[in-house]
DNA sequence: TCGCGCATTTAATGTGCATTAGAACATCTG
DNA sequence: CAGATGTTCTAATGCACATTAAATGCGCGA
């Protein structure tokens, strides 16, 4: 009967660029990922959501078919958003930038997109573990490809023999992925600068990643840029698995 | 790590040590620490604890006087076991262990209690950013005294000089001990042992804390190189805050 | 100015779930 | 075996919240 719909899709739909539904459809989102990221995704009310949003809830539905089709969303884009950010910094690096400075970039602009920028990160990773299956998939896909983007910095640490032996480099990955991620239960600004903690993980990841041999602070050059534009000279291999 | 909890919300309280009543009590708080660990806080509903625990939802309240008691109560005692688990297994090192062997070994012993031991730990670790005001307190109080004991060890380090100077000890513990907490989320038994992984934590954060000169594996008896450090039993109030 | 589709609102509807009431069952004491 | 006390059940009660229905406001092209 009602068949009103806008065929709502992804956060694309070509002439919808800067439109107002578009803008309320985004704000939305915001809202979502803020709610979610301290609610979890049961706690998560779609009044609250409307209140964050000034709108009221039945209008969520204009834009998004269900609850979980929203969380689904907020969930996946979070981390697609992160990879997209992580990914342009690594592009801007000197194409012989080596395997241990690339994961410098990696650690920081990781930190600085989760702290500073997106709520969307936390709440995707807050949530990971309590998503229910139906959601699951494509915040699972996207992980995933994002995780691939740290395999490859492992990887080709494993390459130029800079890895300490002792390490499994998937549990390596993991455990570094943690450190990051948990940084987001407890950091504050207040206690101290997003600065003074990067130049700490990027010294505990530096050293504890590579060999002993290899050891000292190498070009601490390569202030990751703020721009992501700039689509310098990318890596060869892509796509590691 | 054996230690019967002097029950407090329970109906009364006479010397309950291995009552049935106490088994079943014992019972729900397992069930709940289960559901909570995957459901989150919002999503853990009584009647799946009551499943778990296999009994009827209202019999839960004979034992907690409320839903949020039950998962108050979750939340705190499982740090709480932690930390004793820790504890423990410090105490039991011989009086001359190094501060980075101290590091080692709680390392391990976290792992261990977390992954595999207690389901009280994940649901603690996943949940403590979703639990209300209300819960928090005591959560917080509990998370506090076990961060002392994290403290204490890299405070030693810095004391024994073995700390890497680049970095900050507040950021570094925390750092370590998400790289510690998040294993919850992502390991599994069929995908790498847990020693593989504790070989390689220790690895990672060893090296990662340490000055490059104090590299190597365990050893006994290797004091500070110049150091006026008080050898003595490390033993020394922590808290004081 | 009218009219028409988009956007958002107020007012139901229904369900799920914590919590309560009070009966039934079990176990222990004499 | 009585009956007292401890334990768990079945059957309400009531609220909170996702979702739906239907009405209203809004902007814009002729």
């Amino acid at each position: 009967m009602v068949d009103r719909k806008p065929a709502l899709a992804g956060p694309d739909l070509p002439g919808t660029a800067g439109t107002k539904s578009a803008r309320t459809r985004q704000r939305i989102l915001d809202a979502a990922a803020h709610v979610l990221s301290r609610r979890g995704y049961a706690g998560t009310r779609l009044t609250d959501v409307a209140e964050v949003a000034q709108l009221q809830a039945p209008a969520i539905y204009y834009y998004f078919s269900s609850r979980d089709e929203l969380i689904e969303e907020v969930m996946w884009s979070g981390i697609a958003h992160m990879r997209e950010h992580v990914r342009a910094q690594l592009a801007a690096l000197p194409a012989g930038a080596s395997s241990l400075d690339r994961i410098d970039v990696a650690v920081e602009s990781h930190l600085r997109y989760q702290l500073e920028i997106s709520d969307y990160t936390t709440a995707a990773i807050r949530n990971a573990g309590q998503i229910p299956e139906q959601i699951r998939l494509r915040y699972v896909t996207e992980a995933n490809r994002y995780g691939d983007v740290w395999r490859e910095l492992v990887q080709d640490a494993v390459d130029d023999r800079v890895l300490h032996p002792d390490l499994d480099p998937r549990a390596a990955r993991m455990l570094v992925l943690g450190a990051l991620n948990w940084a987001a239960e407890w950091w504050n600004p207040r206690r101290g600068s997003l600065d003074q903690l990067i130049r700490t993980a990027k010294t505990l990841v530096r050293s504890g990643l590579s060999t002993g041999s290899e050891a000292g602070e190498a070009s601490p050059a390569a202030p990751a840029p703020d721009t992501p534009a700039p689509a310098g000279p990318r890596r060869a291999g892509a796509a590691a698995r």
